[in-house]
Order: structure tokens, then sequence, then C-alpha cells
DNA sequence: TGTTATTCGGACATTTAATATCCGATTTAA
DNA sequence: TTAAATCGGATATTAAATGTCCGAATAACA
């Protein structure tokens, strides 16, 4: 039961993210660079992040990412998805239907307790996840912050942000 | 994010254990027979719910496992705990301590925002699963089967519980 | 009381998934 | 048109989950 280290890496890129102005973008090596960790796994993150209609990219030179839609309208849960995928955690195999006492298909249309009570737990956490937004995320860091820090944040996005191309797709 | 299958076969036999008869139990091979699994792999299960205090063992002759305290003193989380540990499913790695705007380690006493809502996630998962004893389970399995069924296992069981010995040994 | 059959317990392979990396496909700017 | 730059998918490597085996310990029986 281990959360990918990708969810990690994803949810504090997409949080720095929430800072760029209007039509600029990072480069995967930068937001790599950012938090000093391995550039290429960090792509494949981004990869997915794309593919989860989480962020834009832009290909080429002065290419990078940015994040596809208002940080309100995006949810850990949603990050946690598009790396980590939809799949429950728990397994149902149906191993009631094996043995010496075993049901028969037929009696197996509804989930057994067990399988359901797991069903309603992973639902509590995503439904947990899903009331915090990345916009959340990025209010509380800035309000714990000192001025300081928030400066040299901005300074570095600002050097570092790159106006993008026009070929952004999803 | 996957839980192991062991779970979902530590939960099921634990079920099964809750009709047994005062000082009788059940061996390894038996409950892994019962469900059509692995034998080896099963009696690792029940090795770990016996370290993590579900169950009681005996060795030798006649020798077997049989629940630990009450069904209604055992819940879904302390089965999964057992088999999966208690480490959380989100490992936050402080990335925030990296790269060019690092945060001090002194400034990093408590845990970031995201970390914190992963937590928070987490906890509602495990409150969850703690909310439903192997006594819930037993008793809306039951509600739920046919008698014809009910009594095909309570056969099985009979015919397969052994009296324990005396070295119970937790 | 010793012996033997039986069962649990931990150490040992094997397979799968997570982690990390590289090179080609595509786009932009000059 | 060319060349530089960046994303995207295919490819190795490592760790974890899965599966198996044999020794340690216990109880029944002679």
């Amino acid at each position: 039961m281990q959360i990918s280290k990708g969810v990690e890496w994803a949810v504090h890129a997409a949080a720095l993210m929430v800072g760029l102005p209007e039509e600029r973008g990072l480069k995967a090596e930068a937001l790599a660079r950012y938090h000093e960790v391995p550039t290429a796994y960090m792509a494949k993150q981004l990869q997915a992040l794309s593919k989860g209609g989480i962020v834009q990219s832009s290909r080429g030179a002065h290419g990078g990412y940015r994040l596809a839609r208002p940080a309100t309208d995006i949810s850990l849960w949603d990050i946690t998805a598009a790396i980590e995928g939809y799949a429950p955690a728990f397994r149902c195999t149906e191993i009631r239907q094996n043995g010496p006492c075993a049901l028969a298909r037929k009696d197996c249309k509804t989930p057994c307790q067990i399988a359901a009570s797991f069903a309603a737990a992973e639902e509590a956490f995503r439904d947990s996840l899903k009331s915090v937004s990345l916009a959340d995320i990025s209010a509380q860091f800035v309000a714990g912050s000192s001025q300081e820090h928030l400066l040299d944040i901005m300074h570095w996005v600002s050097s570092e942000a790159e106006p993008l191309g026009h070929s952004q797709q999803g």
C-alpha cells in the first residue's frame, strides 16, 4: 500500500505552476531542478499529468508546461489519479467462488461485504483528497511563508518561465 | 497504490474463524483449501496475523489458528495493518528542503500542506475501516445467505475444526 | 519417557511493479 | 530550410510483492 513517489513530485510541481504568469510555462528540466529530483523521471510524471488533462504542454524550443485549468478546479485527487490511475487499491478476486463451499457465480452479482467495506474506505480517501484544491495548497503555503522566501520563489519563477509557443496540445 | 492480495485472504480467513466453536481451531492448510489459495502463502498471512495479535496459534499435532479476541474487537483496519504494516502510504521526502529555493531544516518542523492533506485522507481511510468489525462482516454475511449455504459452511467447519492443544502462543 | 507425526515459523526463490534512464518524434525560432 | 530545443514513448534497473521450501517446536502415542 504505497503511493508512488511520483505523486509527491507531481503535486509539488503543480503547486509551483500555480504562480506562473499568463501564457508562460516551465520546462521539465526546470521543474526537476527546482526540487533536485531526476529530470527524466520528473518528465515522466509530467507526461502523466499531460495525459490526464491537468497540465498543457508545448513542445520544441521555448516549450514547457503550465496548468490546463484554474488551480481551484484541480484537486489532489485529480493529480493522484493522473499518476496512479483509477484502479481501486483493494482488488477483490472473488475467492468466495472457490473451494468446498463456493458460491455460484449467479449469487455474486453484488460485491461481498469485505469488498464493499474497502470500497467505502477508498471512497472516503478520495473524497478527502477531492476536497483540497491546488489553490488551497498554494494559499496555505503563502500564508505560512515569510515574504523573503516568497520573493525568492517569485524571482526564480520569473527567471525560468518562458513564453510558450502556440501548439499547446493538452 | 495497491493493497496486498494477502489482505483479502486474511480477512476472508478471519471471517471464517468467527464461526469456530470454543477451544477449536483451523490449520493453515484447511484455511487455504477453503478458498483454494496457495497454502504456503496463506500460511504467511496467518503468521502476520499471529504477530499482530489478531489470532492465536498452536503448533504441533492438532495445531491451528483461532481468533485471539472477540470478533467485535477486531476491525478491518486491525487486519490490514497486521498484513501491510502501519507505514503511511504517502511518503513525504521533504523535497521542499532541496533546490534553489530550499527551506531551512529548522523551518520544517511541521509537515507541508501537501503531506498534511494526504495524511488526513489516509486517516479518513483508516477510520472507515476501523468502523467495521469482523462481527459486522459475519452478521451481514449470515443475513444475506441462504440457510442451505450456511449449513454447508457449518458442516465443513465442524468437520475440519480440531480441538487445540495447550501451547497457545499468541 | 522417548519417539514420531504434525504443524507453525522464518529463511529462501521467483515474479511483478515501481523507479530511473535514454533516444527518437515534433515543434519553434532563426 | 536548418538547427536547436523540448516533449513523448520505449527501454534498463532496482525494490517490493508473490510464491515456495525446510527447519524448529509441539502434542499425541507407544
